[in-house]
RNA sequence: GGCCCAUUGGUGAAAUGGUUAACACAUCGCCCUCUCAAGGCGACAUUCAUGGGUUCAAAUCCCAUAUGGGUCACCA
């Protein structure tokens, strides 16, 4: 039997030569310049990471009018999830990431170079494995799950490396016939490397990030085609990047140790090997130690939970750019269009080594962002917000939509606009008081509260038409009938003559009206609860002021 | 254990051999303000993991050590 007719024995019913897929995928004749991919395992989980990596290669490929694709790993099919494929291309979709190439949902894709999900690429692995069978530079291999445990035991109790080369490499040099007799018995084979690799010798890559990497070459027979006939990662990624020319692999940092793998497997084709790019992976402080962000014991690793927790997409792609990019952040402080896009980056400004994910950066930047966008457009988010998540919430902001949009205008439209609110999920706590449906106070009633003064205020002070300075001119003049002192210095220098300065007397009138001591503008919150609902709250407190005070009147 | 990478404050970091080690987040203080949220001002690394070396000069270059991280699957 020729070499070729073992390789079809080995792999049969593969239609296509390796030239031959090699024909059909030519080269791009535009944006072909820079072509880079994610590659995301449909497991039903986007994390954050993902996130990262893949945005950061978007905004490469776009930054050099490239082409940027999305392909699916999915030969793992015990990790599949069903609808794994849709819910990754809805979150990147979701924060900005647009492809050129690749998969649309479980079934579906766009673009010339596909299939681009690898399920569906077996016979093109398999033309590949097929051209190193032929040049004996692969073979199968017989060893079994409980061989390979003991080795790898061995390996370890003697200290020596650990893997399949030299003389662990059993079936390395097996003969045609003695391999076809086995196969014939039935016994199960997988398709190793025979790696031309020596330990002794190095090999280098030069990384975009990290640098002239240098390592020993690879002597392990690593498998490349797996029991159910689909490759293992090592070889779908030169078979996948080079037969779609990527330029670019931009992926996370624990690929830098499959360098030496994959610079081989290039070198064995003679194809020129990608520029490979290796991004450090987020950390988490966890008790003293620091380690990668957890999808299983990390809630914010997982993109959804910034979604649930109403964290903007704008703010979360503002910080990953700061993570990528630590001069992202001074050329966004001088940015005025907040435009975040238009920034350049670059990849000798990622850091290489792993940045803690900060949670409390996240939630300054999006208190900064929301605080800059219009109050219509808040209202609008978080009623898509609320509609998933706060349903009650949700109906009042729809039936008081121009009332909820004012509420939100508060110190908004200004100079120094009011940081508050920090979340979509934080803007039902903010406001709430200004719903009678959610007004339910619970005052605690100070000393210096005096009822008579908010009678007066109301009855004979406040009227709803006057400007801001009369306004708290008219307080000053009626607070000082009660013994509230107008002047703060003359309070400060005499406190004990006074029931309080001017801020005691806001506070009495803050807290009838919202039933809180902390509130925006005073003024425009008296302004849109109008005169009646302020009776309405003034009689409330009255009632409960009067059960703390009972002859309060005969003071 | 082997291989690879990293190490500047609580956190992200700037600095690319040359004055008092930028800036931002967090924290704390003061000021301003009708209270908050902000904003302004200030504090927070006597020193860049440690030890050696090179140099007139080192956070920056070299060596060693320590610590941390990644990886060593028929997972990606």
């Amino acid at each position: 039997m020729t070499r070729n007719e073992y390789a079809d024995f080995l792999l049969p019913n593969v239609n296509h030569s390796k030239e031959e897929y090699e024909n059909i995928f030519k080269e791009r004749e535009s944006k072909g310049n820079f072509v880079t991919r994610i590659a995301p395992s449909p497991t039903g989980f986007v994390h954050v990471g993902t996130l990262y990596t893949g945005f950061v290669a978007s905004k490469f490929a776009r930054q050099n009018n490239g082409t940027y694709i999305l392909r699916i790993e999915d030969t793992d099919q015990k990790r599949l999830v069903e609808g794994g494929v849709s819910e990754i291309v809805k979150v990147l979709d979701d924060y900005g990431i647009k492809f050129d190439e690749g998969m649309k949902d479980e079934t579906t894709s766009y673009g010339e170079y596909g299939p681009y999900i690898q399920s569906q690429r077996k016979d093109i692995y398999q033309a590949f494995a097929k051209y190193l069978i032929e040049r004996d530079l692969a073979y199968p291999c017989f060893m079994s799950e409980e061989e390979l445990n003991e080795i790898r035991s061995n390996q370890e109790a003697r200290k020596q490396r650990i893997g399949i080369y030299g003389r662990y490499a059993r079936f390395r040099n097996i003969s045609i016939e003695d391999a076809i007799e086995r196969i014939n018995n039935g016994e199960k084979y997988i398709i190793r490397l025979k790696s031309p690799g020596n330990f002794d010798n190095k090999v280098y890559v030069d990384d975009a990030i990290k640098g002239n990497l240098e390592f020993p070459e690879n002597d392990l027979d690593i498998v490349i085609i797996k029991h159910d006939g689909l490759p293992t990662y090592h070889f779908a990624h030169l078979v996948d990047d080079h037969l779609m020319h990527v330029t670019h692999v931009i992926r996370a940092d624990e690929w830098v140790s499959s360098l030496p793998i994959h610079a081989q497997l290039f070198d064995i084709f003679e194809y020129e090997r990608p520029i490979y790019a290796h991004l450090s992976p987020l950390m988490k402080k966890d008790g003293d130690i620091t380690r990668k962000l957890s999808k299983r014991k990390d809630p914010e690793a997982a993109v959804s939970h910034y979604h649930e927790t109403g964290i903007p997409k704008e703010a979360l792609m503002i910080y990953i750019m700061t993570v990528a990019n630590s001069n992202f952040e001074a050329w966004f402080d001088k940015c005025t269009d907040g435009n975040f896009m238009d920034f350049e980056l670059t990849f000798d400004k990622v850091s290489t080594s792993g940045a803690l994910f900060d949670l409390d950066k996240i939630i300054n930047i999006s208190k900064n962002y929301l605080s800059k966008i219009s109050a219509k457009e808040l209202y609008e988010r978080t009623l898509e917000y609320t509609n998933e998540y706060d349903r009650e919430f949700y109906d009042l902001l729809k039936k008081y939509e121009n009332y909820s949009i004012n509420v939100l205008n508060i110190e908004r439209e200004c100079e120094r606009p009011r940081k508050d609110i920090d979340s979509y999920s934080s803007v039902r706590k903010e406001i709430s008081y200004m719903y009678d449906e959610l007004f339910n106070p619970n005052y605690s009633i100070k000393e210096y509260y005096d009822i008579n003064f908010l009678e007066d205020y109301f009855e004979n002070y406040y009227s709803i038409s006057d400007d801001k300075n009369t306004w708290f001119d008219k307080i000053k003049e009626c607070a000082s009938k009660y013994n509230y002192c107008a002047n703060n210095k003359e309070y400060k220098a005499n406190p004990e003559s006074y029931k309080g300065n001017i801020s005691h007397a806001c506070e009495v009138i803050r807290v009838c009206a919202t039933g809180k001591e902390q509130t925006p503008d005073l003024y425009e919150i008296l302004k849109l609860l109008g005169k009646d609902r302020i009776k309405i709250r003034f009689e409330q407190f009255k009632k409960c002021f009067y059960e703390v005070n009972p002859i309060w009147d005969t003071l």
